[in-house]
DNA sequence: ATCATCAGCAACAGTCGTGTAGCAGATACT
DNA sequence: AGTATCTGCTACACGACTGTTGCTGATGAT
């Protein structure tokens, strides 16, 4: 929980571990708002100067690290919640949605940098996307998905999906996001057989 | 076709219309991967000096302006040729996402460009957003779509796949592409019943 | 052939964001 | 209470990008 630290290691003050929460929030809402916002903008968003920021950060690289690991060990943690490897395929797919998209939410800028291709996390890419295959062939296995259905597409059409139900403007109840989003996934928008 | 001019209205001529093309050319292939590159690398790219660009273009905000115009003319025209309106509902949902793809293929960043939320490009989104809806509806009385369908949610999901299926490395064909996005949106990843 | 237009080049000014440094006052730890 | 740490503030240096101007030579149009 602590130690988000990126310019020292040693153990910071309360006060100055409170300081880099509230910049790393405000810095996902104004670079959400806008991804080339200056860090000046991050400071007056977080309400501390602007050389403050630059203590805790020794860049903006640095800064929009610390957001993204912030966000994958999020995402990493709601996963294993969804107890993926054992849960009934379709129950996992259902909650582990519903979380990743509470957390998607939260964190979009942080959420789509991490996501973003041949940035240097394609190795924490790699991770989450391995297991969401693996619940997907769960699913597979279990007669919820097409035998011959290709995986790494469905993978592909599954953040998809997450992607624009958190852009959704009707609900942001992650539950009912989730319901629609997984109905989508398995049938599409045609008639139900 | 032309008078993409937009720091002149007196036509160009012939090679002034050449640089502007070649610019705009270029500059699709940098800040698509680079969407912060400098006006520096895209004449680079181009193979002109930079006061060439601010010569054709006022200021980045007009270049942006003349590609996004650029492609929403194409993806207009695109969709025309689909015969959304008479066509049989599957025939032109297929050749319309073909299309689009191909479009997609070729100025991804325009495209993303143009489709971003709260840009000036509203009007010309609202426009392609509802020859989408109204192909759905066709789609929907013919069958194609369950009656109880949110089209506004359908046609997000029709522009989240072309996107993921835009960024596939498998295939760049637009044909086999569109087939796998159209049964997707039908049908979701789930077995045919 | 003549003339208007265009492109490359060099130089310049201005703006903005980044990153550093030092100091003074406030705040947390023990 | 004493000490180390933290913050705001001011100031500065630096680089990058932008946009303009004027010139010369080249190229298209008629």
């Amino acid at each position: 929980m602590s130690a988000v630290a990126t310019r020292e290691q040693r153990p910071l003050r309360a006060d100055a571990e409170r300081s880099v929460r509230t910049i790393l929030e405000a810095a996902e809402k104004v670079l959400a708002a806008n991804p080339t916002a200056s860090l000046e903008q991050v400071a007056e968003a977080a309400g501390v100067a602007r050389t403050t920021v630059h203590r805790r950060f020794a860049n903006r690289q640095a800064l929009v690290d610390a957001m993204v690991r912030n966000v994958l060990d999020q995402v990493e943690a709601v996963i294993d919640s969804g107890h993926p490897d054992t849960a009934p395929p379709l129950v996992a797919l259902h909650q582990i949605t519903a979380n990743v998209l509470a957390v998607k939410l939260g964190w979009p800028f942080a959420m789509q940098e991490s996501f973003a291709p041949g940035s240097k996390w394609a190795e924490g890419q790699r991770h989450i996307n391995a297991r969401c295959v693996r619940l997907l062939t769960r699913a597979q296995a279990a007669g919820l998905l097409a035998p011959d259905t290709d995986l790494d597409w469905a993978c592909k059409v599954y953040y998809a999906l997450i992607g624009e139900a958190a852009h959704n403007t009707s609900s942001t109840d992650p539950q009912l996001l989730a319901t629609k989003v997984v109905e989508t996934l398995l049938h599409g928008v045609g008639p139900r057989a």
